[in-house]
DNA sequence: TGTACATCAGTGAACGCGCGTTCACTGATGTAC
DNA sequence: TGTACATCAGTGAACGCGCGTTCACTGATGTAC
């Protein structure tokens, strides 16, 4: 059991991540002092060296969770062919497998609700990655992007909390595809 | 200060109003006991003369905001005449008043991200009233309605969830309105 | 219609519990010589 | 390179607080005669 100081930077590292696993998973409120220090393996006490206090840890932890997300979607997207990173994106984004994984996706789409009623830094924080969200699915789309991207987005994100509420599986994937297919062929035909 | 049947009734229905309002407005978690009888005049001791407990509370509480939101949705709705029936609908339903009134709103949009987390009973309680949510858009829509339907409802559920977190009120705004005259649109023209 | 009594809606003190936060302590780390 | 000491990451007991829940009580309600 080491206490340098690179060892402090990797547990402070390993409670942010731990935390932003959780508040998607579980929401904001889910988490409290003591259950994320226990999950890695460290005690209460210690959480003050690394953060200020819970609020502002869950900030921290929104953050990194945006970013984590964020990452995720596009690295499934760069991975594809160029000409079908669009398609793979949004296929990837509204697919099962992101569906059931909630602490490992997007966290915009599993704290909207949240966020919505949060003050307005915490707002601030995820708008800053909706906006980011938006510009690049209005870059897919070409000129004049920016509508057609506002209702793309705005789709998928619903498609995705929606899917996670419905307790029909049959139905939760029903409305994953068809939102899938809609933005698809979105792209592909020019009129509206 | 009465003790009557009559009484009683009135305020389970008081409690389980203030209850609704407040999950939409600050989550299903936000609720306590004490705050929730403070807010209607009693003392928290009564409370399990109502309730058997407050996750019972909490149950019965999205049902009702369920149906207060539908209700607000359909009310604003029928009072229009029949042909703008549906343009009318989408229009009040992205507006920014109902954006602003998250407290008397629509239950699925304030809550969509908390209740899929939640378990599978409750789950089910908020995927009737998306079902029906649907249906109601697919019958707009006319035959083959239901994908275009899914479509239009995850585009007005997330438009509405992104409406609330963008800091920038012009983005807002304009996330709502791209939303609104898209899915308008999406009835007038028969093509995709 | 009027009285006597059982019922029961609402009160407020009390409970145990989990929480966020503080703090004196400990022992490994890393620096000064 | 080796020793002596200051630093500081992590420990765990302790704190005050708010919470959900229980319960003995009270006084108005409503029923039986």
């Amino acid at each position: 059991m080491g206490h340098s100081q690179v060892e402090k930077a990797r547990n402070r590292a390993r409670i942010l991540k731990a935390a932003a696993r959780q508040i998607r998973d579980q929401g904001l409120e889910s988490v409290s002092v003591g259950g994320l220090m226990e999950k890695v393996n460290l005690t209460h006490g210690g959480f003050y060296g690394h953060f200020d206090s819970r609020s502002d840890l869950l900030a921290e932890a929104l953050r990194q969770a945006l970013e984590e997300g964020e990452g995720h979607a596009r690295g499934q997207g760069s991975s594809a062919d160029r000409p079908n990173r669009f398609a793979s994106f949004v296929r990837s984004y509204l697919s099962r497998t992101h569906r059931d994984s909630r602490a490992a996706g997007c966290a915009i789409s599993a704290l909207v609700s949240d966020v919505g009623r949060a003050g307005e830094l915490t707002r601030a924080v995820m708008s800053k990655h909706i906006e980011r969200f938006i510009d690049d699915m209005a870059r897919a789309f070409g000129e004049d992007g920016d509508a057609k991207a506002i209702v793309a987005v705005a789709a998928m994100i619903g498609a995705l909390g929606l899917s996670r509420v419905l307790a029909d599986p049959k139905r939760s994937d029903a409305v994953l595809k068809a939102v899938r297919d809609y933005v698809i062929a979105m792209k592909r035909i020019e009129g509206i």
